[in-house]
DNA sequence: GCCGACCAACTACAGTTGTCGTAACAAGTG
DNA sequence: CACTTGTTACGACAACTGTAGTTGGTCGGC
């Protein structure tokens, strides 16, 4: 499981736009970077493309001209790396906590939680099913649940 | 609703702490910090409090020497206003998005979701409950679920 | 064969953050 | 009283951030 390195949160923007893109050149990146507004000087996308090229967390494809970039990692991962530095500073790493303070602000309801509730019990259900069938098949597999922490 | 201003994670620790304490002097916010190993220097940590107050998130009571620091704002408020940030940045302030993400990263089960639900449905009748009393009774009544985004 | 459009490499720079060091002062102690 | 101890007020600073200007090379045209 790599590492996912600090980013900035200039530094995320753009790894945004490159999920979005799939992949992409300064110009593009650049013209699709959508904050109310004022546009980013070209250099300054550089810059930040250089330094997220720097720490690893973007791939430069220097065979082609312009530079085409992309995020050397998956959309999911960054996320959750950021969602679980979140949750360790503001939460002391209880998910369930968050999900309360959210109910509890309103920002979610009882009847988002149980929609939610609906759809994760039958993705779940499917989840079952596919894994059954690949295990009777081609014996596959995929990793089981891991142990979380507390 | 008192506007809460931007804090760095080094004053959020601060804040924590003295949210533990109630209140506290320099000397009792650095005593019980308690991250891993090296406490902070005296002066970092009056350093941080000036900067706290300096943007109205700690009161300063002056008339007593050691000055005693206090958080200007409830815990809640302060909490609820990162977790908005958060979302906004991360998940383009959709809160169900987060906790869809929370349940396939694996850091809540659908069982913690269950239990989650249990507790605050039963709270929310306990409150429906007393806000009917209030209104019967005292005409006081309670600020009525806001409009939430979207 | 010079020109403007592109582009990558550098350099710059002010603001923010995390951490301290020093100076100066009040109160308690031998 | 000379010292130590606990405090506040300031100044410092290196690293990190967000933003961008400058330099110098390339390439397709006119």
């Amino acid at each position: 499981m790599a590492r996912i390195p600090h980013l900035t949160s200039a530094e995320f923007e753009i790894l945004k736009v490159l999920w979005r893109l799939g992949q992409g050149t300064v110009a593009e990146v650049r013209a699709t970077q959508q904050r109310g507004g004022a546009v980013p000087a070209y250099t300054t996308v550089m810059t930040l493309l250089g330094r997220l090229a720097a720490k690893g967390a973007v791939l430069v494809d220097r065979s082609r001209e312009p530079f085409v970039y992309r995020s050397a990692h998956r959309r999911e991962s960054v996320i959750g790396s950021r969602v679980r530095d979140f949750l360790r500073d503001v939460f002391d790493g209880k998910a369930d906590s968050l999900v309360l303070h959210l109910v509890e602000d309103e920002a979610l309801t009882l009847e988002d939680l149980r929609a939610l509730e609906r759809v994760l019990t039958k993705s779940s259900r499917a989840e079952e099913a596919t894994t059954a069938a690949a295990a009777t098949s081609t014996r596959r597999g995929r990793r089981a649940a891991g142990g979380r922490a507390k």
